[in-house]
DNA sequence: AGCTAACCGAGACGGTACGTCCGGTCTTTGT
DNA sequence: ACAAAGACCGGACGTACCGTCTCGGTTAGCT
């Protein structure tokens, strides 16, 4: 998220090792307690030098996640129940895991910051949405669900659950109750049977 | 959270307008922008008195929502798809009007911070799931809801949605999405049609 | 310098560390490369007491120098030459000292900064040049000088050479040169012989 | 005072930009404020280019104040006391307006950095005393000074009063003063009268 | 006339210190 | 006796300049 110098001349060496340490750093004392003034000694850059690049430490971590985790494809064993379960079980671990504070830590700072929650969705989330949604629609296309299913409510049910559980620090479900939550989220596409 | 002094002597006006400036400064500037300085301020009041009832600024904040809003009993109208309606309605207001953003503030801090996590989710939390199950039960025994279905799931499925467009900043859902999707999480809950 | 806190509340072992520090830290690198951080550090002290109690670096030193140096009397040996002679030679050590370079970096700050300059004026240097005129005027009383002698003229010529010397680094005069420098600044005093 | 490049290559116009874009700034904002960067930045020039060729912003400002300021002969009207009265003003004048911040700037920075006071003194003062001594030496031999007065006992006698007052801001003498000052100066060199 | 070394502009960089803000603790003072 | 008022240490903030360092692009003077 570059703000204006010419980013023709910028120092890839000194762009790495800020990223670098500022995930270091997360993982060593929580996203917290991290600070410029730490990234910057650590990284052996000067804090003018971030403040370039960067316009808050959510900026910089943002970079740096999205950096490290490249977009992978969505899980495809041909199972729809089994590649989600796999999947949410990463999220949950990315979440849960304390040397991954980094990400909830941006989350928590993307609740107060308008200009860093756009970028969180737009560069970290939206992508593995789309990803999600062609999923779901090979799935339609193999008949593991219904054609005309709602692919955003599908979305808002299979992960709202663990955000949900995340915010108010509710416990993550065991993968047994991963299931029983999948297994009710798909279920919710079936016709259905009766007025209500 | 008091700590350690005696309760029994607590100067009671300080104590409210401690809570009141909380609230008022965090609807003006918003909650990233709350000190326990200005709160000491417009309280009138030393920071010395704020640290001594209290452990951070998180704590003022959920002490002074708790005071605030108690709990309400879930809407009874008969129907339950419509009172869950109207209560998601009155939680997405709670969680998107600029003056509330201490609501969100404090989410935003619990999820950094172990301990105000714990006292958010069992003071606020915790008694709004009570009576949002209570309901539930009723609706089981009025035929609204499978007797046999799980309210922990349903818990999920029915907030869950709320608090991954909040996480996310997808946009809350509008009354008919609203709609929509508590009309999927409640067939999920209908039995089984077939093998999947 | 104070600017506006309660004074009464001041911390004078605070102020007396902050003090000592100036000055031996002045000392020790010069008073160029003194630093209101290194004041802070060497004298167990936060930026913040500096600042809430000095506007610069400069009125610290000030203080300092005007805490350390009490106005003396002026020497009286009864004979007005040598008396001048020792009073200087002191003058020139002053400013000659490497361990004294608060005080020419005072004067150079004050060269540059209007307030400073005011201070350093109405505290260090007004109360000495009252001492140095009344002696001059018991040496009037005594016929050592003309009883008409402008003491504003004498101030001058006794202590301009140093100053001009100071300010263009032309080397201070030895012993034998300032007694010349003396002699003949007395000497302007005396009743004019001749049309000129 | 070029440091090493070859100076047959240096261009000209850059050195113009720099050495004025010093002076106009000094006029501006006082020597204080004046940076390295504003200049280059006024002067169109690369920061590189100034240290290229200076090592400090003192050297620059000596450079255009000793570019500007030619030696000028010293006043010869036949009368030794009105030429020292007339240029006596002139440096008055320079020492106090405004707009000449960078002189006293200059002189400021000296007592703090042996290598610009060197340079201070031999490139602008020292050709200026001796003009000064040039004059004298003539009014020695049109009898309006005594043939054996020491030169240097002169030079501190006259020049040294504006500096003491210059130092410590005690007010530059009015023309009736100054004309009071160079009469006591002079009358230092008649032979004395009787023994003090 | 062409080559090449240098100077040049631009400006990113590692640093140092700035002056400010706020967190939490401790002290003084008035009521 | 209690708090209010607020001074205090500490530490991070974001900024300003420092002086150094590439970068390409001129430009000058020697082949």
């Amino acid at each position: 998220m570059p703000a204006s110098p010419n980013p023709l001349r910028r120092n890839e060496a000194s762009r790495r090792a800020i990223l670098d340490a500022a995930l270091q750093l997360s993982a060593e004392h929580g996203y917290g307690r991290l600070t410029i003034e730490a990234v910057a000694a650590r990284a052996g850059v000067s804090k003018k030098t971030i403040y370039r690049w960067w316009s808050s430490k959510g900026a910089v971590v943002l970079d740096a996640i999205d950096d490290m985790a490249a977009v992978a494809d969505y899980p495809d064993t041909g199972s729809l129940a089994a590649d989600l379960h796999t999947q949410l079980t990463a999220v949950i671990d990315l979440l849960t895991s304390p040397e991954n504070s980094a990400v909830t830590g941006l989350i928590a700072e993307a609740l107060q910051d308008r200009e860093l929650a756009h970028d969180l969705r737009e560069r970290l989330i939206r992508p593995r949405i789309t990803t999600f949604k062609s999923r779901l629609r090979k799935a339609q296309l193999e008949g593991q669900l219904a054609p005309d299913a709602d692919l955003d409510v599908a979305l808002d049910l299979i992960y709202g659950p663990v955000y949900h559980r995340l915010v108010f620090h509710l416990g993550m479900p065991d993968p047994q109750q991963l299931e029983t939550l999948i297994d009710h989220a798909l279920r919710a596409f079936d016709p259905p049977q009766s007025t209500r």
